[in-house]
DNA sequence: TAGCTTTACGACAACTCGTCGGAAGGACCT
DNA sequence: AGGTCCTTCCGACGAGTTGTCGTAAAGCTA
């Protein structure tokens, strides 16, 4: 499905909750906003609410005071948005973008071992 | 720096120069709104400004009716996108993206015996 | 009850995107 | 010259998004 994506501030918030697993409001007020003044709570929630709407966010509310975490991975995220990506501009394939950046050289020697490692381990490893 | 990215009615526009290299407004109304009613002359010539503005598009005014030309290729736009958006993810890594595609089988066995033919070019191939 | 924290939500300004409409100017024909 | 087309140019608008603010309501703690 469409999984839409994560703008400037959602995608700061899902960051950190990418990083800790469970946060509280005030745990990711207080990490993105370090001098909080008191208005930013509004602004957390507001986005959390949002995240929560798109279904980027689960929020536990069997506590009152919420506990919040990232419902999708940052891998996931990651690929879904790769994949919209060449979906919209080279009809589905990868190739073409690949073939992009190792011109412009954007992708060192290193990265592209990698890459044939992982590209090997899926040739012999399909279940 | 940072390419910009394209809303889908520039896309449009830019998917069309990109196939015939030079057109005049009139030809990417009439590809663009079939049934051509008089008004959206205006929105062409709006788009092609504001694509004229961001860079993507060449416009030669040296006739009255204006040519327009793709100033960026499909590939590279591609990758420039491509680019930001490992930038943005996964710290400029390509590696994660590939390893979740291959994972939810979003990648034939095809297009990875592509991808390998095309790691395996830029191994030996570098000038 | 008073005080503090938290949730919920309405509202807003700024921005983007796609579109419309109309002013201005040039080319051409009669 | 006048009229007609076509084109460029640009202001404006409605809708949607994003980040923010303010505040009402609810719940705990003392």
């Amino acid at each position: 499905m469409g999984t839409s994506s994560l703008a400037n501030s959602e995608l700061a918030v899902m960051e950190l909750l990418w990083d800790k697993e469970r946060m509280t409001a005030r745990d990711l007020r207080e990490a993105l906003y370090p001098n909080s003044t008191k208005t930013q709570h509004g602004t957390v929630q507001r986005l959390l609410q949002r995240l929560e709407d798109k279904g980027f966010v689960e929020r536990d509310r069997s506590l009152p005071v919420h506990l919040f975490a990232a419902r999708i991975g940052r891998e996931e995220y990651a690929g879904s948005q790769l994949e919209a990506l060449t979906e919209k501009l080279t009809g589905g394939s990868l190739a073409p973008l690949l073939t992009q950046l190792i011109e412009d050289r954007k992708i060192s020697a290193q990265e592209i071992r990698r890459l044939r490692q992982i590209l090997d381990d899926a040739k012999g490893g399909r279940s």
